[in-house]
DNA sequence: GTCTATAAAGCGATAGAC
DNA sequence: GTCTATCGCTTTATAGAC
């Protein structure tokens, strides 16, 4: 079975696969499994073994909410319309809490120390960009900053609860009430 | 090197493994050194294995949840009382962020339909115990279901938050905005 | 109740043919 | 670039001595 012919394309499969089983659980057979690639064409493409794909999965994922979400919030000229865009495309990318974050789940394991940096980069980042869009929406700026903390973290937690108790709504229903409290003011 | 001489002593040393490393890092070579329990005394204790001794710790996290928070949020006299008592036990239990919810990261991983009684258990009950004392407190019904799911998801967001950015400061901010929205309305 | 020895399987990673 | 074969190690679990 041949589903990739570059790098760049086992990446996601990669991802969901890491996502799915966690580092750990994320073993050869599965990756195998998952891409249609012998162990030959993983290690060619990624030297490194597993630590070098987890890295490369990293910086898709960075590099995504960085276009997607990230760059709207600092730098678009309707905050309104980055800020209502970010949930919008985090209920779409979480598919309502039934798709892990892989950097949040990486932050609870024992993979945190080993991704520090990607970890602290995704989330820094994500919490100044909102922290931004805020301000220019007329917050106050240390309003803004605690705001944007507690809203990237929300969504971080609306994960871990709505799996937990198996109900995607709960992760709907938790962004909805951060909808409305940026929304009116 | 004997540390432990009943099964119940166990049970706090396996939770600090499996929250360490997660459940498939939680090898029974680490886990030995963490007990001073060779493999045939775990057995014996625990005759179904890993699989076993994460639901006796599962079932002891949520009997510590249960007497320590969920019933004086339930039956205290004292709503608001029980409810910063709720912060401040999270705070201590979790160690501002520093320490792992062993339940919210099983929901994170593979583990999750593997446990899944235990950790929708676990959150329900939270959820509900705080929703009884908000409208003991007054609340509007809806408005307290509505707030305790909040609150109990920003929990775990704020760990995950905290650990990723390596600061437990973000996990005390966090909870000291709940503390401020619990306290005044 | 605790130990050592061991089985059987799976792991990540490498080598080398093609 | 992809494959198979294989290395060395770790894994969970069991057996049996004490």
């Amino acid at each position: 079975m041949r589903r990739v012919a570059e790098r760049a394309d086992v990446i996601p499969l990669l991802a969901e696969v890491f996502r799915e089983f966690g580092f750990e659980g994320a073993s050869l057979a599965r990756i195998t499994a998952a891409t249609g690639l012998g162990k030959g064409s993983l290690y060619h493409f990624f030297p490194g073994g597993k630590e070098e794909m987890a890295t490369a999965v990293l910086a898709e994922i960075d590099a995504w909410f960085e276009r997607e979400i990230y760059a709207p919030l600092r730098d678009g000229t309707d905050a309104a319309a980055a800020i209502a865009h970010m949930f919008d495309a985090s209920e779409a990318y979480f598919r309502s809490g039934r798709r892990v974050c892989l950097v949040g789940a990486f932050a609870l394991g024992d993979t945190r120390d080993r991704f520090a940096a990607a970890l602290s980069t995704y989330f820094a980042a994500w919490v100044e960009a909102l922290d931004m869009a805020l301000r220019r929406l007329g917050w106050p700026a240390e309003a803004a900053a605690g705001a944007a903390a507690e809203a990237v973290g929300a969504i971080q937690g609306a994960i871990v609860l709505a799996r937990a108790l198996d109900r995607p709504d709960v992760f709907t229903m938790l962004l909805d009430g951060w909808r409305r409290r940026f929304g009116r003011i």
